[in-house]
DNA sequence: TACTAATACATGCAATTGCATCTAAATAGT
DNA sequence: ACTATTTAGATGCAATTGCATGTATTAGTA
């Protein structure tokens, strides 16, 4: 035997190879397009449009930090901050969870909603114009799906 | 009139924004799994690597730095400094360019043409455990098209 | 030639990230 | 109840990034 590993093959095909070549620096090219949209439209980045978005469509408008790192996919101690920098802006509240005293809720106040709001007519956009632009809305659909397999 | 842009849909289709959440998933996902694997075998992350492919390939192992910017997509000043990391660990050497006074060679030497051979054992099987294993190769080969259509 | 703009790369400084660790509070084990 | 573990979240510090600008050199133009 040549190789140490269980059951995947050791050596990626060319195909695979591709695929996450692509995956690469499609992601990297269509974010920093989108993000410069945003910078260009006065606007924060997609950070804090995630952790809005989360909030604004979550019950109460208030989540857990740990329940927003789940869904965002942030490090523990990126969200913290990035929530110290969401509350001066007035954009969040930290409330105390009476249920657990080591917990807090995040709660995004009206101004956090309205930014939310005011960022998507730019971030939907540039979704449109960097993505839907470039795929009929059949390769986008196939796109999602392929995707979806690697979550 | 509704909008002031040009041709494309002003609104991005469900697919399409469907799409772009799924690559920036996936990418994250997929990115976070590769890199831990290069941490745990103690290598450097893919920003080296990157560099080093492109240099160690490139005719007489070398390029301008400008050169491998537009190749890895990285900023200018942080290609800058991640040259002067790949310098101190001794994997590249600058060199002056001699037809130019502001222009520099950046050399691979022989130490990161076999660091990069090294964390290529590690990468393709990482590539092969997180991507390939999960799609059929066809599959990749799918996305890979799909994906180059955003480039 | 003298002057202005553009190109190639580097760098000071502020903001962000990553890592390790800390505190406080809840749980588990005894 | 008492100690050890685990969990939620925050934070000090070093490394990296982003932004703006600096330096040197070449190209363009009057």
């Amino acid at each position: 035997m040549s190789d140490n590993e269980d059951a995947p093959a050791p050596v990626p095909s060319p195909h695979g190879t591709q695929a996450w070549i692509n995956l690469m620096r499609a992601q990297q090219r269509v974010l920093a397009l989108i993000e410069r949209d945003l910078k260009a439209a006065g606007l924060p980045g997609l950070g804090w449009y995630d952790v809005l978005w989360e909030l604004s469509r979550a019950h109460g408008g208030r989540l857990r930090p740990f329940e927003i790192e789940e869904r965002t996919l942030l490090a523990q101690y990126n969200l913290s901050r990035l929530i110290d920098r969401l509350e001066r802006e007035g954009l969040v509240e930290r409330q105390v969870f009476d249920d657990d005293g080591r917990g807090r809720w995040v709660l995004i106040t009206e101004k956090g909603r309205a930014l939310r709001s005011t960022m998507w007519d730019v971030y939907a956009k540039a979704i449109a114009k960097h993505v839907g632009a470039r795929l009929p809305d059949a390769g986008a659909a196939q796109l999602a799906d392929l995707l979806s397999r690697l979550l």
